[in-house]
Formats: C-alpha cells, structure tokens, sequence
DNA sequence: AGCACGCCGACT
DNA sequence: GTCGGCGTGCTC
C-alpha cells in the first residue's frame, strides 16, 4: 500500500502529492487525513495522508516513518476543501490544510544531534553544547563557526547522527484521579491501616464516603480530608487506591455560571424568517438564506431557535461572529441556551485553549460551534446549518494566505452537507443582497425591532456651519446640549470617531512640513500618551519634535481629532462626565476590553467613546444618544466600498440606541451632510441605498456586477516594481479575454511599507475561466525572483482592502 | 523551504 | 593542497 502525502513545505515545486510506501505494520493505522513523518530528501518532515492507494508510477518510493495522529485530523471533506481553496485562492495545498487545524498540533519537529563518541572523544568546539550527554540541540551547535565545522566533519565520518525529535506542542492538560480499589471500600480502614496512621485513614474515609465507586481528582482529596499528595503515594503503593489520569480541558468559561433567561416567543416576522430554515434543514437541502434584519428586530433568536431545531435532528451547528463582537455577552446567550454542547473559537484564547475546544469538536462531544473566522472549518461531519452573523463584515475575508472568505467556505460546506446556510445582518453586503434579489439566496426580511421599539430619530449636523460660527471643537452645539441633557437625566451616551490617537498628523505651521514615516508612505500620528509619533502600519515611533527640523520654527499645530483629543475635550468641556475610552491603545491587554464594557454597562461611567470596535453588539438599555463625531472619515478612502462601509458603520452605531424602553436620538455629524451614504442612514433605509449604491457599483465596474483580483508587487527597489507591475500587466492584457478590464499597474494607496515599494494591477472580469490558470503561471515564472530576491507578488482574489 | 552538491578564491 | 563562499537543483 501507498500513501500519498501533501508534505509540509510550502513551496511551488512541492506543491503536490508524494508517494511513500506505507510499511506492513503501519497499513493498518494509516489513513486519509492523518499527519504522517515521512523522509524528504536528507530530513524528515509532516505530512498529510490525501490518499492511500495500491500502486504508484514511481519505481523507488521511500517508507512512511512514523504516524502521529490515531485519528484522521482531517476529515475526507477538509481534504477535498482545501483543494477547493488552494484552487480558489491560489495557495499551496499545504497552506490551505493547515490553516484548518489549531496551530497547537502544527508540530515544530526540533532538530537534536545524537552522537555515538565518548563525550570525553568528542572535539573541543562540541563539548559545551553536549554537556557529558549524547544529545544536542542543533539550533545551539551552528551558532558558532568553529563548532558548526565540527559538526559537519563527525556528520561525514558519521560519529554523530542528525535527529528530528518531535515536540509535543500540544501539552494536553491531564488530571490525576484516584478511586477505590474494588471491593476495599467502606472497610474500617483504622482497624487495617492501624491507629497510627491517621492521615491514611481520613483519606481513605472520605474517599468512601463521597466517591466509593469512582474517580475523584487528587487535588479534590486533598482539599477536602485536608492530606497531603504523600499521604494518598501511600495509599496507591500499599494497594488501596488506584491511580489514574483522565485528559482536562481548560474552559475559559469554567467560572461563569450562565443562567438560561425566558426564552422569549417569536414575533410574527421572527417565525416567518425561522420557517424555511428549518424546511431546508427538514428536507436536507442546500438552501442560501440572506436575513434581512433591522439593528434590533431579534436575528440571534432566529439563529437560536434554528440551532434548537438542527439539534432536535441530532445534527450540528457552526455560528460564524466578526472577532469583534464575539463578547461574553454574546457566548454567554449560547452557553445559556444550549450549555455544554457549545464550544468557542476565538482569537483571544490561548493555542492551548483553542486546542481543547478543538478536541471537543473533533471528538464529538460538543453540537455547536460559536466562533470567528476560521471557526468555519470545525470539524464536525453531520452539519445541520451554518450562520454567519454580520455577513456583510470585512474581517470574514483572512488577509494573509490562505486569502478565504469565510462566506465562501461556509456556503460550501452547505452545499456538502445538504443543509442551510443563514447569512444575517441588518446592512447586508451588496454581493449577498444581490444575489438574494436574483433569487440565488433565499431573501428573509425582518424590518421592524422588537417590543415595539421604534428605530431612533438620527439628525445630519452639518460641521460646516458650526466652522462658520467659529465653533472649532469636536462638538457641534446641539450634540454638546444633548450630551448636557443626558448627563442631568443619567442615561447613557456613546460617541463614536473612527480614528484613534490624539491628532492625524502634525504640520509646521510656517513651512507645511509633515513628518512621515521613513519606511512607510505615511504620515505619522500622534499619541498623546508618551508625546510620540507613531506609524499605524508598521509601529515606528519617535518622540514629537519641538521645533520643525526644516525650518527651525517653534509653531506646531495639531490638525484632525483622534479619540485621545476627544476624550481630553470632554474633560474640558464637561468636567462631571466620567468617560471610557476604547480603541486598541486601551484595549490592548487581555481581558481589557470586557473590563471596560461591564463597567460600562453597570453604569460606572456615562460616556463611552470608542472606535470601530464598539458599533457592534452593544446593547445596553440606559444608552439613549449617540453621537458619529465624524461620519465622513471613511467615506474618501481610495475603496469602491468606502459608501457601503459608511452606510453600514451609522446603522450598525445608530443601532445603539434605543433598544429598550427609552427612546434613542443619534446625532450624526458631517462635512457631506447630502452625501447618499448618510441620507440613507438618517432614514434607516437599506432598500434606497443598496438601489444608489448598485448603480454606482454598476458604472464603476465593481462587484457585484464585475468580480475583483488585486495582485500587488512589492519590492524594495522601486524601479524593479515598476518593470514587474508593467509586465505583469502586458502578460494579463495578452492571456485574458478583451472582455476583462486590466486596470494599472498604479502605486498602491499606501506606496511604501516597511521600506518596501508596491505598484497593484487589478482586473476586473466577468467570466475568466482562464484566470486561475494564468495566475498560477504567473506564480511560477516569477517563482526564482520571489524566492532569491524578496520579490513578492501576491495575488488576492475578492479583495476586501485595496491598501 | 531546506539541504547537499559542486565549482572557484584565500588560507595553513 | 584545503576550507568555505554561495549558485543550482532536487525532494516520493
């Protein structure tokens, strides 16, 4: 028998099956998804089984080493997946496979010299790092010459043998248990231990009486009969207790208790959206489903009561939420309803964490998956349904390789499994809405909230007016009197800027000099914390100067306002206001994030101001103003999407407000005020803008109308990048089809990134049936400049940035 | 991606 | 003469 192995070396020249003979004592253990040793060339490296098969074409074909997994970590639908993506998204195969299993088992095999000479025989220059032992580290060894030289003589006369031991990065968490040794129980144990040993005997007595026929975890023994570890050694060598270990997994939940809450009756709409998601699940047919559902009118009960319904089935279910909105709050609604069945995914756990919840799947033992992007590939094997909340979110899209959508994948795992897929959101992305209006997805509206709770009043300031009335704050009067009005009655407010740091940029007044980044093409900004500039794309930072270094003046002016100012203004402005900020200079350590929410949310605090990060989710009743403080900051960005970003973010923000009894007002404040993007927020209507937004899609020659495929160049000679980019560009113009627009190569928008130049080509297309073909070629010509000379291409099909 | 093989310049 | 530089090519 023969394995086919996709090994582990991510490469374009490995980028295929190899063939291993699988030795007669392992055939019974190798199979299609395990991780297998195999020899490659002069090292052994991992691999996946993709198949096992009774010939080969080759004539010497090397044996299998080792097998590492006693089950399949992939199953035969992962294999045929990640084809799927490496096709997709032209990535290695290997690239795609291990995106799919926690890193925790991508195994670092560690490279140990073992040596067969008396460590006394051994040469100078290796003695220190064998240290009287056999064994050394490689790593260690070749750091010095004189040694590496060494190593390399004893290799070749083959007094010492280079080794691969593999680490177990694992580190499966086990609890050591005892129990009684059968038929010894609920005996007088001082008569047997005798009087003297009384530790023994309290152990042992307590044991009896609370565990008599099973296994309690040492630590739980010593706690309780107050013993310590010696004691119950004892007990096990004298032949009374029996030692066992059981694998623990760590919850990160393990201390909450989560009560179930009512469960709250549908409403009208609720049932009507809920009913042919569980038709399709019934019927066991694919069926795209698009749930059109105002900031609100209740989505996560339709996606609670659909999970019911698949678990009813004995099947399961994988819930898709953007990274930022998976909150306690929001695990904590799944964990309540369906308990221990729930597994998470999330960024925030630790590998270790991620790997047990993993395990949990893998093994069965949990029917539902909550989690962010790469919770798509959750290994179950009988799906029932697959959500994605916030469909329309750009983070669904990984944006290093492999480059999936996360929507992409979920819509194919539907189609395997013959189940629905429900995509949600209250700004559905163009993409989604349009194929839904072609019937290519089911389309589920849900246009009214909840409780009868009416969608708050949203009022456009127009910031030029408050410029003319010589108003320079970041508060336009009527948004000031609010927040006053607000403090007074003790509700809630939250304001809202996309831009964090004290100011954009900083500029000498006298000459105009702006200080950027000298490896990015970027201004620099400025923190207020600290005095410095900082660069948001690749972190360099240096202290703000005093004077300019062009021209000597000493006037230094701030210009543009970034969550720091702001929260300094509110200060000023407002001295009784207790204000949180959140952006990711204060949420960046761990747990942070939900310290600031909850404290927010007791009421500890009546302004939170944040960034992007806090328009999701949020649901809190006491809040009843929130304020955009600059609507327009993402809406002149050099991205098609720039409208639809602006739309969703005021809905998503304008959603805040009001989701409880009290009424809800956003003031939401602009230099554009007529632009479409922010007339269709002010009257909450997705219909309108979606129909604006379509014909500007349309003129444009964007999706959805035309598919995308960025391929940006990068290099550190900008000359070169600029050869590249052309001939990249003539050689798109040559293969694809005149109905194909190639657009470039132009600079990116962000020309230069840690001292590398980049140019972009993109092609806009319709239907190229040669394109992956062509890309892939692309890959291979260019594949030695790539690997000697720290030229990259890489090619992003679907973008979602265009930086 | 590694890693060995191989063919040319400066050293004991 | 040899050590070691890194160009070239292969890995079932």
């Amino acid at each position: 028998m023969y394995a086919k192995v996709i090994v582990d070396v991510a490469a374009a020249r490995t980028d295929k099956a190899f063939d291993y003979l699988i030795p007669e004592e392992l055939e019974e253990m190798v199979h299609p998804g395990m991780r297998v040793m195999v020899p490659f060339g002069p090292r052994s490296i991992q691999g996946f089984v993709w198949e096992v098969t009774e010939h080969t074409e080759l004539t010497r074909v090397k044996p299998v080493k080792e097998v590492l997994d006693p089950s399949p970590v992939l199953t035969g639908e992962m294999l045929e997946l990640g084809e799927w993506i490496a096709e997709e998204t032209v990535c290695f195969l290997i690239t795609a496979y291990q995106s799919m299993v926690p890193s925790a088992i991508r195994a670092k095999p560690k490279k140990i010299i073992r040596s067969n000479v008396e460590s006394t025989n051994l040469p100078e220059a290796l003695k220190p790092f064998f240290d009287g032992k056999n064994e050394a580290a490689w790593d260690d060894v070749v750091q010095t010459k004189e040694a590496a030289s060494a190593l390399k003589q004893m290799t070749a006369d083959g007094s010492v043998m280079v080794d691969y031991l593999l680490k177990d990065k694992t580190g499966k968490k086990v609890t050591r248990m005892v129990r009684i040794e059968g038929g010894k129980a609920d005996e007088d144990y001082s008569r047997i231990l005798g009087a003297k040993a009384v530790k023994q005997v309290q152990a042992m007595n307590w044991i009896s009486r609370h565990y008599a026929d099973k296994a309690v975890p040492v630590r739980e023994v010593q706690e309780n009969a107050r013993v310590t570890s010696g004691v119950l050694q004892a007990l096990i060598k004298k032949g009374f207790l029996l030692e066992e270990s059981i694998e623990a997994y760590r919850d990160p939940y393990q201390n909450r208790v989560f009560t179930e809450s009512e469960r709250p009756s549908l409403t009208k709409q609720q049932e009507k959206a809920l009913a042919p998601v569980q038709n399709a699940l019934w019927k066991q047919s694919y069926e795209p489903c698009l749930l059109h559902g105002v900031t609100g009118s209740g989505k996560t009960e339709v996606y609670l009561r659909s999970i019911e319904s698949v678990l009813k089935e004995g099947k399961e279910a994988i819930v898709l939420v953007p990274e930022i909105s998976l909150t306690p709050q929001m695990v904590e609604r799944f964990k309540a309803r369906f308990g221990s069945e729930v597994a998470v995914l999330h960024s925030a756990l630790s590998s270790g964490e991620k790997y047990d919840e993993w395990r949990k799947i893998h093994r069965r033992e949990v029917k539902v998956v909550v989690g962010a992007r790469s919770a798509v590939f959750a290994p179950f094997s009988n799906l029932g349904l697959l959500i994605i909340d916030e469909e329309h979110e750009g983070s669904y899209k990984q944006e290093d390789h492999p480059r999936y959508h996360a929507r992409q994948v979920a819509l194919w795992r539907g189609r395997w499994h013959s189940c629905p897929v429900l995509m949600g959101s209250a700004t559905p992305s163009l993409e989604s809405y349009a194929r839904a209006s072609r019937n290519v997805y089911r389309l589920l509206e849900m246009p009214k909230r909840v409780n009868e709770a009416v969608m708050p009043e949203v009022e456009v300031m127009d910031m030029r007016e408050e410029l003319k009335k010589g108003n320079r704050s970041a508060f336009s009067e009527q948004l000031l009197e609010k927040m006053q009005d607000r403090l007074e009655k003790k509700e809630q407010i939250v304001l809202f800027l996309n831009r964090r740091g004290y100011s954009t940029f900083v500029m000498c007044r006298s000459c105009g000099y702006t200080p950027s980044c000298p490896h990015c093409e970027i201004t620099l900004t400025y923190h207020n914390t600290g005095r410095r500039l900082k660069c948001h794309y690749c972190g360099y930072g240096e202290p703000l100067m005093q004077t300019c270094p062009d021209c000597g003046s000493e006037h230094i002016r701030f210009f543009g306002t970034g969550t720091q100012k702001v929260e300094e203004e509110i200060t000023r402005l407002l001295p009784e206001a207790d204000v949180i900020r959140m952006d990711v200079d204060t949420t960046s350590r761990k747990g942070s994030h939900e310290k600031l929410l909850d404290s927010f949310r007791k009421g500890e605090a009546d302004i939170l101001l944040g960034t992007q990060m806090i328009a999701k989710g949020l649901d809190f009743p006491k809040i009843t103003l929130v304020g955009v403080l600059a609507a327009d900051t993402m809406l002149h960005l050099p991205d098609f999407r720039a409208p639809e970003r602006t739309f969703q973010l005021l809905t998503q923000v304008s959603g805040r407000a009001g989701r409880d009894k009290l009424p809800g007002e956003v003031i939401v404040q602009t230099y554009t005020p007529e632009h479409y993007s922010i007339q269709h927020a002010k009257w909450h209507d997705f219909h309108a803008f979606a129909r604006e937004e379509m014909v500007q899609r349309k003129r444009g020659g964007y999706p959805p109308y035309f598919y995308l495929t960025l391929i940006t160049i990068a290099h550190e000679d900008a000359a070169k990048v600029m050869k590249t980019a052309a001939r990249i560009a003539d050689l798109l113009r040559k293969q694809l089809s005149p109905e194909a627009r190639i657009l470039g190569p132009t600079v990116s928008p962000i020309a230069r990134i840690k001292d590398r130049y980049r140019y972009q080509c993109m092609i806009k297309y319709k239907n190229e049936p040669e394109l992956i073909r062509i890309l892939n070629d692309l890959n291979a010509q260019y594949q030695k400049e790539m690997a000697e000379e720290n030229l990259t291409i890489s090619i992003d099909m679907e973008p979602q940035m265009f930086m």
